[in-house]
DNA sequence: TATTATATAGAACGACCTTTCTATTTTTAC
DNA sequence: GTAAAAATAGAAAGGTCGTTCTATATAATA
């Protein structure tokens, strides 16, 4: 198996075990057994775990958000209803029990700044994301509503773990519609 | 010291501690140091970590419900917006940097089923919290407004740790009048 | 005051964790 | 085909964790 492919399947499996149990619940013993490498195979791609934890964040980003350009029609007039609904069928496929980022932030944070901050900064570019549409909108409190979705779709994460995604989506769709609606 | 004041300020540090850093990210040893007292003392009153952190959540549940009941005039015909503002008062006060709650199910999924239970059940008593209110009112959608403030109240505590607990509670309880508005 | 229960400090245990080391084998590239 | 680079298994180091043990001191009770 060639280099990059060991990588790759690397960070697959790490990412997987991080979402499952959390990055203090899995031990890189567990990681290197489900990927098939040997210790110093990771230890060659990565100087610690911490900077393993880094990448596979680094990864998921970007593929949330070529997820989302990928399901959404930019220049619609309801691109916000559009956006959450993207962000929902996300959830439903990938991130159906608690959200990683969060996690990251609250196991890391005081103990490892670079790991905190690359959560923080893609929470925050979702947060931006809203608002830039809504500056694209023009009416101030478009910057609220903004804020009120992004809120929504923490829940809706959260939601998960309490109601199952398919309903904690259902509802977030219908409460994202009526939000929309009740500030235009 | 009394043994009752030593076990009071133990479960107070533990809880703190934990609320701060994470059960995962606190050991005994910080308690016990900053509890001040000896180890022996910890496990005469608990005889593990796990059963302390039972014991710490089950405190909190107890704190977090008399002071919702503190904070409600039952009858009022608009509880819905009184419960949700009590809760809000609740984050500023005593959890304004995420929920203990979901970090105790997080951390303990698939490890140790009581402490697991112990939270969901939690996070399901308000659920059904917002069910009862919503049956007493009787209209059929006010199911779904319960659901919908439940989820309301997930985005809240996820939300404080984005743009901090003030502008999340009160994007919160503008949220939640244009849901029962809409909803009635 | 005598007795019993509880708290104390601190060492010790065994398990687990991340990281490093070693020596061998496999793959890659010229 | 040969030399350099990378991957291998597994042990070992060094640390932290939860838990137990020991022996002494303090407090509560009768």
């Amino acid at each position: 198996m060639s280099r990059s492919t060991k990588k790759d399947k690397l960070l697959e499996v790490a990412e997987r075990l991080f979402y499952e149990h959390g990055f203090r619940g899995v031990g890189l013993k567990q990681i290197i057994q489900e990927a098939d490498i040997a210790t110093m195979t990771l230890y060659n791609h990565f100087p610690s775990k911490n900077k393993l934890v880094e990448e596979v964040l680094r990864q998921r980003e970007e593929r949330y958000w070529s997820y989302l350009d990928a399901h959404i029609e930019k220049d619609s007039d309801s691109t916000f209803i559009l956006a959450v609904e993207a962000h929902c069928r996300w959830l439903k496929e990938e991130s159906y029990k608690g959200d990683m980022f969060l996690r990251a932030i609250e196991d890391y944070a005081g103990t490892d700044n670079e790991i905190e901050n690359i959560a923080r900064n893609h929470k925050y570019k979702l947060l931006q994301y809203f608002q830039q549409l809504a500056q694209r909108d023009g009416k101030d409190n478009q910057q609220d509503l903004a804020n009120q979705l992004t809120l929504l779709l923490e829940g809706t994460t959260s939601m998960t773990t309490l109601i199952g995604v398919e309903k904690a989506t259902e509802y977030a769709i219908v409460m994202a519609r009526t939000l929309v609606q009740q500030s235009s």
